[in-house]
DNA sequence: ACTAATATTAAACAAGTGTTTGAATTGTGT
DNA sequence: ACACAATTCAAACACTTGTTTAATATTAGT
């Protein structure tokens, strides 16, 4: 979506507004960002932001739908490689783990859950409608098909909980991942960290590998345990 | 008039602020909520804020820790009492049980868990250092100590990512149910909370109940399939 | 009952907020 | 070259923020 209209090598001043805004906007939140700070990060004025968008909240708006649209179609995608590969019939450990792959991974490189577990439990409900319309559903709907095409026998309701612990662990290692970064200049709270979770101090590659492996393993024993196949 | 000037069975000024300012912050977070905002939900002097407490930032820290040991004090004391009960030797299933149950429920009546993971991706440090020697720390040792007890061949590695888990689904099922609530007057949204977890739709007490059992069962069965009893 | 410490109040403070304005600048089509 | 629209800019706007002030009211000690 960056492409309408850049015409050489550096970025227009509403593109550099967004840019800007994604990064402080996922390091500080929404209200904690001010409009002269975005305008000073872009490196253009202040009322660029009411004139190329309609306010701060639209801006915030954009950028956070950007960033939903690009972590789904990145599940999305994954999910049906998968299925082609392995012709409608793949097991229940391949499917976690290109779901906790793909998101660890693009969560981590830019933190935008950050912004989203943020945002979420702040009053708006504008922001809520389109995170499920354009997140939450169809990426249930798309694990809920492979693990059905998966387990057979899995109900809905079954399905609902699985999925849940699964989504559970994903965020959490990587808010934690994201937290322990954040207080890399207070060590005494570092260190606490480290002992009760002694990963964290992994580089960000063999991070996303360690964890991707656990909870893969972890939701797979569960559910083999929980819904034995039946063959 | 009457309850006004009450100082016996009513509480004081002090107090009403801090109940206000739990109440508010936990709905909010601590930016979203102006200080004229909580002098007018206590029914007192703007000025009183800064008098009882010596500004905003310190009422929040005193509002926050308050809350922290009272929960880290009930799954310390759950756990204490489970190993009493078992004499020194509980189930995994049991130990699971005690941690969910007091969390969830505590967690629930008092939305503070929505307080520390909002507050827990801003800024500050001095917050952070506090929360984890008085609650991760001491919760996470209480924690290994038990499922040591239960599991004895456990590393402490293995201990670090399966408590990881367990806490991850504990997190997450609280905030989900608390994100639904919010979403009460968004019927959008909510229709497509409950369509993704239909058990959202029932009342606390169910919700807790089968949400314990789930996170039991779940982890038990990935704790018995990936690190099996030698017995 | 008088005093001195404590508590509460309305009003003002300085600083920061998002947004708007109207003039100056740039770009574009003819 | 000119004209016309789109963009950028410094300045100001109206408003809210957390905090402080100085005066008033309340309480407790003797």
């Amino acid at each position: 979506m960056t492409a309408s209209t850049t015409k050489s090598g550096d970025h227009q001043p509403k593109e550099r507004l967004l840019d800007a805004a994604e990064e402080l906007f996922a390091a500080k939140g929404f209200t904690e960002v001010s409009v002269r700070e975005l305008a000073a990060a872009a490196d253009v004025n202040v009322a660029a932001v009411n004139y190329h968008f309609q306010g701060k909240e639209n801006l915030f708006h954009e950028v956070i739908t950007r960033r939903f649209c690009i972590q789904r179609d990145r599940t999305l995608d994954g999910l049906q490689a998968l299925l082609d590969q392995t012709e409608g019939k793949p097991q229940v450990d391949q499917i976690i783990r290109v779901l906790v792959g793909e998101y660890l991974d693009g969560a981590l490189s830019n933190s935008f859950l950050t912004m989203i577990t943020r945002e979420m439990h702040s009053g708006k409900g504008g922001t809520h409608v389109q995170f499920f319309k354009q997140m939450v559903a169809p990426t249930f709907a798309a694990i809920s098909r492979a693990l059905t095409a998966a387990r057979p026998s899995l109900t809905p309701d079954d399905l609902s909980w699985i999925i849940a612990s699964i989504i559970a662990q994903i965020h959490h290692f990587i808010l934690r991942r994201i937290k322990c970064e954040s207080c890399e200049d207070v060590p005494e709270a570092r260190e606490i960290m480290l002992k009760a979770f002694p990963a964290l101090a992994l580089d960000q590659d063999e991070y996303v590998r360690l964890t991707t492996d656990h909870i893969t393993r972890f939701s797979t024993a569960a559910i083999d345990g929980l819904y034995p196949e039946e063959n």
